[in-house]
DNA sequence: ATGGAGGTGTTGATTTTTCACCGCCCAATG
DNA sequence: CATTGGGCGGTGAAAAATCAACACCTCCAT
């Protein structure tokens, strides 16, 4: 049930955009593909990644939309807590500094103020 | 000059150990590994990554030490672009709103205060 | 001077990954 | 109906990655 295995590199590239749809078919995936081998490759990795465990496939419409089997909800959690890790020393003001100037500017007023009220009510609730 | 091949398993593991250290040694990086495969095989990683220039080393105190060729900085950014659009849309305030959760309860009142003055001052200075 | 620690580069064997060919199925179309 | 085309999966082979084993090198410290 561990994801033991780390992913390889066209698994990475393939959950990634995944998860970024939050849902995709074989074509789907291909067209995100910077680097797009055949078809049925794609379908390759796909079969892998469900047989890893790592992706389910519903049926619909006429053909299977793969998404992640786990909720986007830990998948996000737990990305961020990586890169927390690795490049932030765990440091989470330093994360946020990072974040809010990521494309600096792009950061909108009300979104800047909707961060603060976030913060402020997440200390509240939070003890 | 550009990164353009993704990095193998091994290489991902490797260069995110060094990442997060700043620095290291063949060794230091051997230890941190879950999966420690053979000291030369180690290092044959480690040239590798030097010769695609990912990694820079250094002699230092009888031993090389191992570091990114690309800045902290950009790479904490790059590496923070990547999750928020991956696993947040785009959202800086999603990718907030999880990262002051994460641990949820560690984030002390002192490092909420920091983060909310630094926000602050970042609209100030940011226009 | 000798041995050990830390390094480098090569080689070859093994395992993984990556991929495309091929064939099946099924629905839509002529 | 017969044909065609999209979607899917199996298979196996080519390519890449992983790794251990060697052979050597250079510094120290003993």
């Amino acid at each position: 049930m561990a994801e033991m295995p780390p992913l390889s590199r066209r698994e990475r590239q393939v959950m990634d955009i995944i998860h970024e749809l939050g849902g995709a078919t074989a074509v789907q995936i291909r067209e995100r593909m910077s680097d797009p081998p055949t078809d049925s490759a794609v379908r390759s990795v796909l079969r892998i990644l469900v047989r890893k465990g790592h992706l389910e496939k519903e049926y619909d419409a006429r053909r299977y939309v793969y998404s992640p089997r786990i909720p986007a909800r830990a998948a996000r959690r737990s990305a961020m807590k990586h890169v927390l890790k690795t490049f932030f020393g765990g440091s989470v003001e330093g994360a946020v500094a990072t974040l809010i100037t990521l494309e600096d500017g792009t950061l909108e007023e009300d979104e800047r103020e909707r961060i603060m009220a976030m913060i402020a009510k997440a200390s509240e609730e939070g003890r």
